[in-house]
DNA sequence: GCTCTGCATCGGGAAAACCCTGACGCAAAT
DNA sequence: ATTTGCGTCAGGGTTTTCCCGATGCAGAGC
């Protein structure tokens, strides 16, 4: 059924939802001049549809299951610094908008959005420019010209990548060692982490810790804070 | 669209990402017998189609931003109790597939599962019967069949009242020596009781304590039709 | 270039927490 | 009268935390 136009552009979602894929498949493919050509759900996946493929674009999601869109993005940049990415999360993008941008996406786009929106935005990064909300840009804008005037910035802001990972994981109920094991780190590195975060957070033993983490992680599922019968 | 068929399973779908009710509505378009009658991106919208549209099934997510999928089911549930929900969310269904159920809903599916998988739980809620993922499925037989003799509502009414006293504490971040001083008791009397909390509610680790404690704790400070009156 | 700061990664070692086993008095229940 | 559950604690081996490092690497600034 695709009529193959020879100019057409070519776009790669990447998103651990399939359902999302094919929701934002089907906004892609009704635009004139996009097509999609290929999905992924995990990194590498990605990587390897990368290859056949060829994309012009990558759509990706922030957070992959165990995986993380950062890495993914990251990868990119460095083997095909030409592909231009959008990412597309549906977490804070105070939170990660910066990190994206940083490790090397184009534009991050929130998936609350009307498809009007994510369109936009995909052509406004398919055209090599960057792509923010308004509110994240004045934020950015704030953050570079008042320098020190860093008091609005929530200190689970100023958590390095990896610092945030661990912190998620705590808050997921995950022992220092099973984070250790699900990263392929040693656990002495995972205590190192613990240790930062706690001194950026202002925290002052391992329960504090872990109650911050909770708390935070609950928060961003705005979950309604369940009893869990876990095991 | 030309030939509305008489006897289509009408479905609302309620999500409040654009890109997944279009990827959820395609997806149960391409169904034979099954219909998408509405889309609705809140609580409020939903109740608004359920009204003209009346829908026979529909597919729910748990987290609609601000507000609480939740609430949503208990409202269907009151006013039309002949239209089964289904729950797909995107969170760890431990935490919630109980808690879907007990509003109302007939079966809980992660959105990480696949096409075919989604519809063959719509279509088992459809023929009236439950539906969740096998491990779901044993982890709360065992639940209802560990218990002796009585219904227990919450696990956590078996605990005493210095324990819950403790847990508590626990919850609000306080560490072991921190919860002996307050009481005047030795730590070690307080590792007894953390150890008889895990025990009771079946927790592996002293993070998973935490974590059950800091969310119990949350939940005290804001529910207001709660179910477990404990204490 | 060189320095300095921040990040990511790990180790040593003492202190603390954990976890298991057991204990003892005391009350209520059987 | 025996059992059961609660509240309280100790011993001792195991694990984790916590504070002290260290290394390599990348970017910012002089």
């Amino acid at each position: 059924m695709p009529h193959p136009t020879i100019a057409e552009t070519r776009v790669l979602i990447v998103d651990d939802h399939p359902f999302m894929r094919r929701g934002l498949a089907q906004t892609i493919k009704d635009q004139p001049g996009l097509c999609v050509c290929g999905e992924a759900g995990s990194v590498a996946e990605a990587l390897e549809i990368i290859e056949s493929a060829r994309p012009h674009l990558a759509v990706v999601d922030i957070s992959l299951g165990e995986e993380s869109g950062i890495e993914l993005i990251q990868s990119i940049r460095q083997k095909w610094p030409e592909i231009r990415v959008l990412v597309s999360s549906m977490h804070d993008e105070t939170l990660f908008a910066e990190r994206a941008l940083r490790a090397g996406a184009l534009g991050y786009v929130n998936k609350g959005e009307p498809p009007n929106v994510f369109i936009a935005a995909l052509q406004r990064v398919n055209s090599g420019q960057i792509y923010l909300s308004d509110r994240m840009t004045n934020r950015m804008l704030d953050h570079v010209l008042t320098d020190k005037g860093e008091q609005m910035r929530s200190p689970i802001e100023t958590l390095s990548n990896r610092e945030l990972e661990v912190f998620e994981m705590i808050g997921k109920g995950l022992a220092t060692k099973q984070i250790a094991a699900k990263l392929g780190l040693s656990p002495k590195t995972i205590e190192t982490y613990r240790e930062h975060i706690k001194q950026k957070l202002s925290l002052s033993n391992s329960t504090e810790l872990t109650r911050s983490a909770v708390q935070w992680v609950l928060e961003q599922g705005r979950l309604p804070a369940g009893e869990n019968g876990s095991e």
